[in-house]
DNA sequence: ATGACCTTACTGAACGTTTGTTAGGTATCT
DNA sequence: AGATACCTAACAAACGTTCAGTAAGGTCAT
């Protein structure tokens, strides 16, 4: 592993916890065992640094799902397995889930497209062919926002939940989420409609 | 208006903007045309000043939904007004959604737990029976969950979603989300179950 | 009514620390 | 010899915070 990406998933990691002003070079020199200037001589400020950081946290997620698209099963069972990889990526890898919360609150418009073309587009668009498999006639691109929306809001809000009265340690566990969620679509999906 | 009502006010929009780190006491105090020191005549320090601003911004947001709960209509219709009422204040009032966001990023526990009981828990409560009338057999805390993270994901990542194929100008229009959410929802809770 | 006194709301200037960034030098390898 | 990867040391600027002082307003004995 080469001093550039050491300092690349450092950087991952400390800016998900810190955000972009709360970490300075120093903090990070200090994480990855270099001088400061060790870290300029790799980019040349540290917005650069953070731009790429961002982009390296995100280049790996594209074909993690690829294995639920290409199995052949039904339609309903393909919506069951995204939802729970879904969760199960974004419960593991906290550092790009927070870091991915980060980029949506700064929302600088560049950036999105960036995050939105680069990174999930493609994932996006199966999941609309999906709803559109499984609800023709409603909206795809509603559906599959809904989707990611309740799977997402599980996750990020997990923090705030279990101080709700009614919580339960089960409203944590993956499948729990996931077999809710998918029975909650399904289910509407199946009803005649709109 | 007084000095620290003004400085409160000013600190919710800078904070939620810029974040905890991002903003300076002398950004602050220019932004309330006030010297710092007499910012730190009000309150002891940043951190003080941040947990004030935002138990200020959460102050009113209590009894929003009153007029929702108080109106007697059948449970589908008061579910739909909720939906529509909690997108509309979220869309409205965005420096206070921003502050949320960065304090669910944040996920300090203690504040965690001041949020939840202090700000939102009746609100939750008053959804979880709802939802308990509309699906009896299935867990209210899910469901109530399920309410606020669709709504709350359409609105936090309307910045992203415009950049995926298939999306319209309309799915912008609060009418629009509120009734794909009601509908989706409700759909799901006449199916039989489970 | 007046001067003495306290409190409240503020100011300008400074404290020491931390920030992003750079200049100049030193090993190591090609 | 030249490029690469790194160092120490320093720079100016910005940071949170504090201190000494001022101007205004209310209180109260005289």
């Amino acid at each position: 592993m080469s001093s550039k990406e050491k300092i690349l998933s450092a950087a991952i990691v400390l800016f998900a916890q810190k955000g972009y002003s709360g970490l300075s070079m120093r903090q990070l020199a200090l994480a990855v065992d270099l001088s400061v200037a060790a870290i300029y001589h790799h980019f040349p400020d540290k917005n650069t640094l953070y731009l790429e950081a961002v982009r390296f946290a995100f280049s790996d997620k594209e074909q993690v799902f690829d294995q639920v698209w290409g199995s052949d099963c039904s339609a309903e069972e393909k919506l069951s397995r995204f939802i729970r990889s879904f969760i199960d990526v974004m419960l593991e890898d906290h550092d790009f889930h927070r870091l991915m919360q980060r980029e949506i609150l700064e929302a600088d418009p560049e950036r999105m497209q960036l995050l939105a073309q680069g990174v999930f587009t493609s994932q996006f668009c199966l999941l609309m062919q999906l709803a559109t498999e499984l609800a023709p006639e409603q909206d795809a691109h509603l559906l599959a926002t809904s989707v990611i929306g309740l799977a997402k809001y599980y996750i990020e809000y997990q923090p705030l939940l279990k101080y709700f009265p009614g919580w339960k340690p089960e409203h944590e566990m993956p499948e729990v989420i996931a077999s809710h969620i998918t029975t909650l679509l399904l289910n509407s999906f199946k009803a005649k409609t709109a």
